[in-house]
DNA sequence: CTGTTGCGAGAAAGCGTTTTCTCGGTTCGT
DNA sequence: ACGAACCGAGAAAACGCTTTCTCGCAACAG
């Protein structure tokens, strides 16, 4: 017959009793204390198996406080790129007995900085992703989520490594490739008002029209998703640039779907380039040409640098810069005579 | 001064002792107990809003013997169909104030059990994922579970929901939309051999063949990724089928891909179709034929199964089972005369 | 004016562990 | 042979919270 105690599972003090020994003493036996003796021990880990006994969880973490659990907050679940940090991260995580807790916030950023705090509380660290939050709340929170780590943002706050993008060389690469090509009017689709890496993209273009002040690059609107890039045909055509520049990778697919359906030929007349390289890239027809980003490595990187955090390891390299490589796929061709501005 | 607890962090007892209060009181303040007289409450507050106190979750948990979070366990974080599941849920459970905590078993059918367990210990209830477990193993484990929901699984003990698609019936319904264009010879790109939903998928094809005595369905080896679907031309093209009913979009993808390199045509030369309808399928070339589960959906409804579970609610629908709609798109067409087994 | 009720808040018990403290019983050294 | 060092295991404290128990005090009825 299985005693049980007041919560009706199984505890500590069953198999205590069972084995005719304290509580304490199963604890040990349970942790691998050697100071205990044989006989005793195996007495007791006969009583555990026979009740099938399983240490709680949450007593543990109590009483040691730590959780072995990490939290990692993504503006938007649905977006494979943070799919991709969310699995490099709960991999490698796994590997050291972490498991991770994950908090979505939609993409608003007011609920952002809040579910960081909860999450943190219940976690030993915590993986932020938060692109929408303005730097001044940023600064604000990031001293109570230590240990914490940032992905494509950073802060002044010491100990807090951050794992950046360097979106804005990846976008000049993309368009450096575009003028080689031929194409002397450029378009950037933009990502969201408020993105801190729509930001460096805006920054790394602005670089590249102050070094090659032949090229015109206009500025769209845009977003972040397919429907984004789907919706904007109709402003890249009155633009009159022959290479665009998406966001990312789901908004140069919307765009060129959009493209496709209005009869247009990519690249024949007009190339596109993505950003991320997300695993379908390679498949979409024409092949995407874009900036590949080892984004599954990032959150593998992102638990280390935790990691070391939580043990309180030196770090010497607190955060890295990741440089996009291009990937040159089918989707991007030379340009053809200039076109006017005009619907397809 | 802000006073701290042993743990370094501000506790219960340091807003107890800066309101003049016991800490008994400013529990039933933080928990909305009008049983404490407004005054005193406000000086509570004040104190707690001050210190910036934050209740501990853990020993919050531990008092309560709830956690507010379930478990998922998925075979892999990198199929879109898991990730469209976790996002159904997390984002439903969100809406109820409960955090998700992820298990990924790589598709390793023995960490399936052992991640279960640890992550139903951790939570108040668990979702399950586990394609490759044995029905044996599944029964072994499934009370220790509760609550639990099943998701293309299916068990004998009773409160336990499960929800399965019917790939069954969506097979047989791309088998028979492709045998009204006029394909006479059929071939089925398998799933993985253990996996549970790929066993659906043959039975259905088995009740298709009786029912289509005059068509011919031939089994072909495959599993549930882009590189399986790449990989399997040489066998789909030795076939001399003329409709593929890939695993699933992954593979159709691939075998696409794959056709495409060789210079064939889809749907000209060979129709294929996927299974899923995950969200690239619109986007590929040509759109994939498929058979689309409403499986963000399905996360949602995961969760308050599990939600009706937890609290314990009377539950009149234990599990459903979700129909697969057919979605015709551009990967199918017309039979071209039956070719022979040559390779392209 | 006294006994009863009611109410608000502190004391204390629990939740399930780990870990320190303590103490009885050996063993060893002298 | 007696005290010191030691060792192993139980008792108890701690982790941070919720909740029951308890008790003092005030109000109210008789």
């Amino acid at each position: 017959m299985v005693r049980r105690s007041a919560t009706g599972r199984i505890g500590i003090a069953d198999v205590a009793v069972k084995a005719g020994v304290s509580h304490a003493t199963v604890s040990r036996v349970m942790n691998g204390n050697f100071t205990v003796d044989p006989e005793i021990a195996a007495r007791v880990r006969a009583a555990a198996a026979e009740l099938k006994y399983q240490p709680n969880p949450v007593g543990r973490s109590l009483a040691l406080g730590k959780t072995d659990t990490i939290g990692i907050v993504v503006p938007d679940l649905a977006n494979p790129t943070f799919q991709a940090i969310l699995r490099g991260l709960s991999r490698a995580a796994a590997q050291d007995g972490y498991r991770v807790l994950i908090a979505d916030s939609f993409e608003v950023s007011s609920e952002e900085a809040i579910l960081a705090g909860e999450a943190r509380r219940r976690c030993d660290g915590l993986v932020l992703c938060a692109p929408r939050m303005s730097d001044a709340e940023l600064e604000e929170i990031v001293p109570s989520l230590h240990p914490l780590v940032l992905i494509n943002r950073t802060t002044t706050a010491a100990g807090v490594p951050s794992l950046v993008v360097d979106y804005g060389q990846g976008v000049q690469d993309l368009a450096g490739h575009l003028v080689e090509l031929g194409h002397t009017r450029l378009a950037f689709l933009a990502g969201p008002p408020r993105s801190a890496s729509n930001g460096l993209r805006l920054e790394g273009l602005e670089a590249f029209k102050a070094a090659n002040p032949q090229v015109e690059v206009l500025m769209l609107e845009g977003g972040s998703d397919f429907d984004t890039g789907h919706d904007a045909v109709d402003a890249v055509l009155d633009s009159g640039a022959t290479g665009i520049l998406a966001f990312n990778d789901l908004v140069a697919m919307g765009l060129m779907s959009g493209l496709h359906e209005r009869g247009l030929d990519v690249p024949g007349d007009i190339s596109v380039t993505g950003f991320d390289d997300i695993p379908f890239a390679r498949y979409t027809t024409p092949t995407l040409t874009t900036a590949a980003v080892p984004i599954t490595e990032l959150g593998q990187q992102a638990w280390h640098q935790l990691r070391a955090l939580i043990r309180k390891e030196e770090n010497d390299a607190p955060g890295s810069r990741y440089q996009p490589r291009l990937e040159i796929r089918a989707s991007s061709g030379p340009a053809k005579a200039p076109r006017t501005a005009t619907h397809g």
